[in-house]
DNA sequence: CATGAATGAGACTTCATTCAT
DNA sequence: TATGAATGAAGTCTCATTCAT
C-alpha cells in the first residue's frame, strides 16, 4: 500500500463530498444513506464505518465549514484596516465560498438551521461565536467613530449576517447558476447597504 | 350537539393549531401525524378527514399566514405615507405576528421560507410576491428621492426581509421568551438600520 | 363489525400464537418479525401496533404462561393434601402444559433463560416466586415430618423444578412427539425420585 | 520474537478466553465479533484467522470443556468405588469447574446445553454421551443393589445432571459471587438428594 | 501472522396512509 | 363526522465476513 492512512481518509472525504451533493439535491431528510454511498461510489456500510449516523455526516460538514468561517472572520478582524473593510472581507469570504462550492453553502444554510431546531443545539454555540466576533468589529468601529453609536452591535451583527444569508438563500432558490457580475455586485451592496442604509 | 357544522370546523382548527405546536417543537419531518392528533385531542384518522396529507397541513398553515402577510404589506403600501413608514408598518406587522404566535412564525420560517428543496420551492411564487411588493416600495421611494438610487430595489427588499427574518430566527432559538421591550426596540432598529445604515 | 373490541383482541392473540410457533421453530434470535406476521397472516406493522418490539412479544408469552404457573402452584399449595401430593399436582400441571402446548413450553424454557441473561432481569423475580412457593411446600413438609430436615428447602425447590425442566428439555430436543405413556411415567418418576431418591 | 509459533497459539487462546467473557456478559447472539477482538486486544480480522466464524468460536469453547467433562465422568466411572461416590466425583468436578471459571460454565449452559434450536442440536451427540455414561453408572448401581430398580436409569441421569445444571443456573443469575461454603454444601446436597430423596 | 478498511445483505422499526365500521 | 385498527413500503443501522496489504 502506498499510503495506508491516506487511503482511509480518501474514502471518508469521498463520502463527505458526495453527501454535500446529495443533501443539496434532495435536502437532508429526503436523502437516503444509500444515495450518499452510491454517489460516493462506496459500499453502504462504509458510511457507517466513518460516521455514526446520517446526522453526523451533516454535523461534520457544518463543523468543517464553520471552522473555516470563524477563521476567516478572525483573520479579517486581525487586520489593521477600517471596520467597513473588515466587514467587506467577511462578505467577500462568504460570497466566494458560495462561488467555490454552492452546494456546500446551500446545505449549510438550508439544513443546519432546521437541524439546529430538530437535533441538538451544539451548532448554535458555534454560530453565535461568529455573531459575537462580528458584533465586536461593529462595537470597536463605534468606539472609533467609524460607525454611529445608535445601533446595538449584536443587532448590527444579526443584520449583516442576515443579509448575507438572505442573499445566498435567494441564489439557492434560483434554478440557474449565479453570474460573476452578480456575485461581485452583491459583495459591494451588502457592505454598502449595511454601512450607509437605503 | 347544537351546531354540528361548526363542530367540524372547530376540530379542523384544533388540528391546525396543534400542528403548529408540534411542528414548532419537533420540526415537520420529525413530527408524526399521530403527534398532531394527540396534541389536538382527536382521533388519528380525523387528520386525514380534513387534510389529504401531512404536507397539506403545513401548506394550509403557510397559506393562511402568508395571505395575511401579503395583505398587510399591500395595506401598508396603500397608505399615503412616507416609504420609511411603510417599511415600518411591515416590520411592525411581522414582529407583532411573532408576538402573537411565535410557534407559527417559527414553523413558517424554519420549514417553509428557508426550505429550498421542499416547501420553499412549492410556495416560491407567493414568497416572491412579498419581496416584489417591498421592492416596489423601495423603488418608488427612490423615485421620490426618499431613498438614494444606489441600491437595487430587489436587493433592498432582500435586505429588509432578511433582517426581519434573521431577528425572528435569533429569537426562535432563544430558550427564554422575548420581552416586550426587546420586541419594540427591534421594530425600531430594523427600519433605522435598513434606512440609515450603521 | 359484530364485536369491535374483540376483533382487536383476536388479532393480538393470533400474533402471540403465531409467535409461539415461530420461536419454537427457529428460536427467538433467529426468528424475524416478518415470520411472525406471515405465520399469523397479518400485516407486518400490526405486530408493532400491539407490541413495542419483538422482545416484548416474548415477554408477553412468558408472563401469560408464568401467571398460570404461579396460579397452579398456589392452588396446589392451598389444598389440604400431603406435601408429596402437592408436588405431584405441580409436576402434573407442568407436564400437562407441555402436553397441551409443547411449542409454548419449549419457548418458555429455551428462550427465557437466555433472555433473562441478555435482556432485563424482570423475569427472574417472577421465576423466583415459583421457587419460593415450592420451597415453602417443602419447608412445611419438613415441619410436618413428611420430609426429612436434612435438605435445605430452597435447594429442594431447585432440585424439583430443575428435574421437571430437565425432563422437558430432553423432550424438546427429541425430534418425535412424546408418547402419552412417557408423559404419565415422567409425572410419577419426577415425584418419586424427588421424594425418595435413587 | 523468541517463539513465533507459540505467540500464535497465545493469541488464539487470548481470543477464546475473551470470547468466554464477552459471551457470558452479552450472550452469544448479542455479542459482536468486534467485542471479542476488543476484549482480547487483537485486531478484528485475527478472529477470522483462527476461527472460520463466530459460531466456531463457541463450538471450540464447548468442545474443549465438554471433552474434559466426558473425561472426568469416564475417570469417575473407572474407579472401583461405590456408585454414589462416582456421582459425587462428577458433581465435584462440575462444581469445581464453575468455581474455576464461572463465565465459561455460564456460556456452556446458557448458550449450548439449553439451546435446542442451535448449538444444543449441533452438539447433541456429545451431550448425550455424558447422559449415557451417567445412566450407565446408575444402571450398574442398580444391578449391584446400591440403588433401587424402580427409577429408569436414563431418567436418573436426567435428574442428576438436571439438578447440577439447575444449581449452576441459579448461581449464574446471582448478582454476587458464590461463597466457598455454598459451593461445598451444594456438592453434598446434590448427591444426597439424588440418592436418598427428600 | 496481523491489521482494519470495505462490503452488503438483512432485520428491526417507523409511520404515512387507507379503510371498515 | 369520527374512530383507530390495519397495511406495507421505506429507511436506518448492524455486523458477520472478506480481502488487500
Amino acid at each position: 500500500m502506498a499510503a495506508p492512512g491516506q487511503a482511509a481518509t480518501e474514502k471518508r472525504r469521498l463520502i463527505l463530498d458526495a453527501a454535500v451533493r446529495v443533501f443539496a439535491r434532495h435536502g437532508f431528510h429526503t436523502s437516503r444513506v444509500a444515495d450518499i454511498a452510491d454517489e460516493a461510489g462506496v459500499a453502504y456500510g462504509l458510511v457507517y464505518h466513518y460516521f455514526s449516523s446520517k446526522e453526523q455526516v451533516l454535523d461534520t460538514l457544518f463543523q468543517e465549514r464553520w471552522d473555516l468561517m470563524l477563521q476567516a472572520i478572525a483573520e479579517a478582524d486581525a487586520q489593521h484596516s477600517a471596520p467597513r473593510d473588515k466587514l467587506q472581507a467577511i462578505a467577500d469570504f462568504i460570497i466566494d465560498s458560495y462561488r467555490y462550492d454552492p452546494d456546500l453553502m446551500k446545505v449549510i444554510i438550508v439544513e443546519v438551521t432546521r437541524a439546529a431546531n430538530t437535533f441538538g443545539r451544539t451548532h448554535l454555540v458555534r454560530i453565535r461565536e461568529a455573531y459575537d466576533q462580528i458584533a465586536g468589529i461593529v462595537e470597536r468601529g463605534q468606539a472609533a467613530s467609524a460607525f454611529r453609536a445608535e445601533i446595538d452591535p449584536p443587532f448590527a451583527a444579526l443584520a449583516f449576517y442576515g443579509l448575507v444569508e438572505q442573499v445566498l438563500t435567494s441564489w439557492i432558490f434560483e434554478t440557474e447558476p449565479v453570474g460573476e457580475a452578480e456575485l461581485e455586485r452583491a459583495k459591494y451592496l451588502i457592505v454598502e447597504l449595511t454601512c450607509r442604509g437605503l
